[in-house]
RNA sequence: GGCGCUAUCGUCUAGGGGUUAGGACGUGAGAUUCUCAAUCUUAAAACACGGGUUCGAUUCCCGUUAGCGCUACCA
């Protein structure tokens, strides 16, 4: 095996959105490759004719390139022809490629035509789980004489193609959990070429099955290192028999543990989003997941360090120090690790990103004129913010004023119901009346200042009230940022009441 | 049922035959800002259980339990 220069792979099965689990997979993959100097490359599983659809595939890449996983071998797509010399790297491409493999293994005895019915088989494993015994082949046409075999070929009777499993543990190395044994009698002859009946059986007759292509591909793509979940584990003895009846060389395996949801179940669409395009429309930042992924599973040697970026990472990342256990997916942390890489991004990129947010906010709105604008409201509520879809919601209190919500929110109302409050807010509107045009921040301060020293009331009990007639909400940002941005969106012509106007409406000047 | 994998604070993890079992998220308290958030300080919080091995096990071994995976002519 050629351990200076490991080639790796990620082979997801095009039949669904990117998943978190998959997509820690691939970062594992592609992590540990730019580490080493090797290859990180890109195969499209998709023997399964039914489930596999082409969109799936593109969505797959868009995701990948969107987290910064670029691959050095792969198949053409729209953005770029295929890449690599041990193409194509499509399994429905390849099927030749297979066929003249299960050929060279039937001929040399290694494998055998199994005639057996789905029925006949079904009823084997139920007869197996009532004597309390492993459900494994009988092995029945493991042992046809030729004369049968040639009899029941000559009738057309349907075949499936399976391997014969020699008797003897079948043992690999896996880089994470160490070396892991399988007894021969608890591993059936697997299954390599489904049967073809004719159409029965879908489209899926005569195609070769996963665990046979797998190690084909695997194989033939020179790949070292096999990096993927931990529910492939129980497949790999079946895997490591094909090797040996082909005398290839056995990779190194690390098996990745499961990602849970909180109930400790696998996580699933039931426990919140887990697509990795459902995090980009959320407004999460691809160094946020990337980092997160990376700690889900494996520690930095320190024991300390907790944001990485890509570049930090692959020099920091090894398969030695993934962790076997599995991990459930903690939200809180992903949005802890999003809002530190928020606080770090380019305001120009923000705005970029979350400007689609505000479709109904900004409708008519000139994007050039209201820039400066949106960049501020932005440096004001993005630290408030664990993700960029909130946005609208946190600034809603800019955009509009109901000054009959306000006054009915029932926490508002506990605050409103107070003496002072009431001494507040018509002193309040004592000045807004006394005062023509425009409500300027400097006057507003100075306002709050004169209302302080003739009332004696100060902070929560001062500020409170006049939050609410000016926002509809008692907390909420800063007031001498929130006011200018208040007003200059008002002069801007978006569809924002000023200042004046709410305060106004709420007490009634 | 069979086979396999896993087991340190609520969560992600560090550690490892003798440690005050470390860090982070989250939670509580305090400081601070008009409030909330943020920030800073601080607190509470863990070696699943039972047997070995050993002078000594959370650490090594075995078992139990629990969780998960595979047990397909799915991937």
């Amino acid at each position: 095996m050629n351990t200076t220069n490991p080639r790796v792979r990620f082979a997801p099965s095009p039949t669904g959105m990117l998943h978190v689990g998959n997509a820690r997979t691939a970062l594992y993959n592609w992590l540990f490759a730019r580490r080493a100097g090797g290859v990180f490359l890109l195969r499209i599983e998709d023997t399964d004719l039914e489930r596999s659809e082409e969109r799936y595939e593109a969505q797959l890449m868009e995701d990948l390139r969107w987290l910064g996983l670029d691959w050095d071998e792969g198949p053409a797509d729209a953005d770029s022809g295929e890449k690599g010399e041990f193409g194509p790297y499509r399994q429905s491409e390849r099927l030749a490629i297979y066929a003249e493999h299960t050929e060279r293994l039937l001929n040399e005895g290694k494998a055998y035509p199994c005639f057996c019915t789905p029925e006949e088989l079904e009823a084997e494993r139920k007869q197996a789980v009532a004597g309390h015994g492993p459900q494994v082949y009988s092995g029945r046409c493991r042992t046809l004489d030729q004369t049968t075999i040639d009899e029941n070929l000559a009738a057309g009777k349907p075949f499936a193609v399976r391997l014969k499993i020699e008797d003897h543990p079948l043992r690999f190395h896996d880089l994470v959990r160490g070396p892991v044994e399988f007894a021969a009698e608890t591993v059936s002859d697997p299954i390599l070429v489904r049967s073809a009946t004719g159409g029965a059986g879908g489209m899926s007759e005569g195609i070769p099955v996963y665990n046979y292509v797998v190690t084909v591909d695997d194989a033939l793509m020179e790949i070292t290192h096999v990096i993927r979940g931990d529910d492939h584990i129980s497949n790999t003895p079946k895997q490591v028999a094909i090797y040996e009846a082909f005398g290839w060389p056995v990779p190194e395996f690390a098996h990745l543990s499961t990602i849970l949801g909180a109930d400790r179940e696998r996580l699933s669409k039931r426990h919140g989003a887990t697509s990795i395009s459902t995090f980009r429309e959320m407004g999460y930042l691809p160094e946020a997941l990337v980092n997160y992924l990376a700690l889900l599973g494996w520690g930095a040697e320190d024991g300390k360090t907790e944001t990485f970026t890509l570049e930090e990472l692959t020099q920091a990342f090894s398969l030695e120090r993934v962790t076997p256990s599995p991990a459930i997916f903690d939200f809180d942390k992903l949005n802890w690790l999003n809002r530190h890489y928020l606080k770090q991004a380019e305001p120009e990129r923000l705005a970029t990103l979350s400007w689609g947010y505000f479709s109904a906010q900004m409708a008519g709105a000139d994007p050039a004129a209201v820039h400066t604008w949106f960049l501020q409201l932005l440096a004001l509520f993005v630290p408030a913010v664990d993700h960029l879809d909130q946005l609208p919601a946190t600034s809603a209190p800019v955009f509009g004023f109901d000054a009959e919500a306000a006054r009915a929110n029932e926490e508002n109302a506990a605050v409103l119901a107070a003496d002072s409050a009431r001494t507040v807010l018509s002193e309040l509107a004592n000045r807004v009346r006394a005062h023509q045009g425009r409500v300027a921040p400097e006057a507003f301060k100075e306002w709050m200042n004169e209302i302080k020293a003739a009332t004696g009331v100060k902070g929560k009990e001062l500020f409170h009230p006049v939050r609410i007639a000016i926002t509809g909400a008692h907390s909420g940002r800063e007031f001498d940022k929130l006011l200018p941005l208040i007003e200059d969106g008002a002069a801007l012509g978006i569809n924002i009441p000023s200042v004046r106007q709410r305060i106004e409406r709420f007490v009634g000047v």
